[in-house]
DNA sequence: TCAATACATGTCAATATGAACATGTCCAGG
DNA sequence: CCTGGACATGTTCATATTGACATGTATTGA
């Protein structure tokens, strides 16, 4: 389970709420690692509880803002460098490729075709926002490099499937 | 949820007990759709309940052979042509990138060359798999052709993700 | 013949995930 | 003033997923 990894990772980076990390997690972490308000502020009362997190500050409408504590920056530290990484890749469109044969070849192509289509905008709007980081638009932090990583992974990743969608319109 | 269709899917090619489906998903969809043989027993009880699929034989040892309905052909094509595309790529490989700041250079190089040599070796893998089929090793059903596309796609991504390893390497 | 291995199905408990419901606060604009 | 929208946190229920435990049968090779 990498959510309580995530959460830790985020707070390394900044103090955040709750809510906070619900949108952080839509905006950037939406596509490789879902997780809705409920499961995170679950998650976080228990790494509180182990120690992993503590709370930071106390705002309006309670707001509770939580930060990392030294043990939490060990525990995702040993998660990043001594934990075996899971190459699992869980996606649907890759799992559908292989029931292709049960839709028509307009269904199909109809289908191909959408796929394209989204994964070449999806595509481009990561190397935009990758080209965005290049021009200094986020800064230079740290943070920000393995942003600009991250993106590249998912450009090349969706151009991948972009172009395969392409491919598999036209083959035999 | 995709596991029923997947299990539907697999059932349309032809008849399979749960033991069979278990090591079908460990080869071929392990990798995209991991499914343990509890749930997978579970899941047949369920379709089996719903119609969806049928006891096709019994043999030896309790096994139980299961076969696809109309009803269940319907299902997987309403899912197929329907339902739209859940395009989640949910990939700890990812995920990671996004903490690569907590990781001391020497450890993120380690990290990133164990990586590269994960992927590079897997897309090996799918292209000698993809090549054998287009040698008519498997023949050419149209489930073959579809395990082919699979396998282009899969050989796609994992090349990309290969090469964004070695990109990360050298990155600023 | 005996033991190891592969076959085959299942239950149970724990955890993870997702959808819906519930509650209340702050702030901006009419 | 008051109302709608964004903020903020939670619970509850249903379902999905994983790992551990349990049971027993057929086959193979020593």
């Amino acid at each position: 389970m990498s959510l309580r990894h995530a959460l830790i990772g985020l707070l390394a980076e900044q103090p955040a709420s709750g809510w906070d990390l619900t949108r952080r997690f839509d905006d950037v972490l939406g596509s490789v690692w879902p997780a809705g308000h409920p499961q995170i502020y679950g998650e976080l009362r228990k790494l509180q509880e182990e120690g992993l997190i503590e709370v930071d500050s106390e705002g309006p409408r309670g707001r509770k803002a939580y930060r990392v504590t030294d043990a939490g920056i060990a525990e995702v530290r040993r998660w990043l460098t001594s934990v075996d990484v899971d190459h699992t890749i869980r996606m649907e469109s890759l799992l559908r490729s292989v029931f292709f044969w049960l839709m028509s070849p307009e269904e199909l192509a109809a289908h191909l075709d959408r796929e394209a289509e989204y994964f070449h905008g999806l595509a481009a709007n990561l190397r935009e926002l990758a080209a965005a980081k290049d021009r200094g638009e986020f800064g230079y932090s740290q943070q920000t490099r393995s942003l600009r990583m991250a993106a590249e992974a998912g450009a090349r990743v969706t151009q991948a499937l972009g172009d395969w969608a392409d491919w598999a319109k036209t083959a035999p």
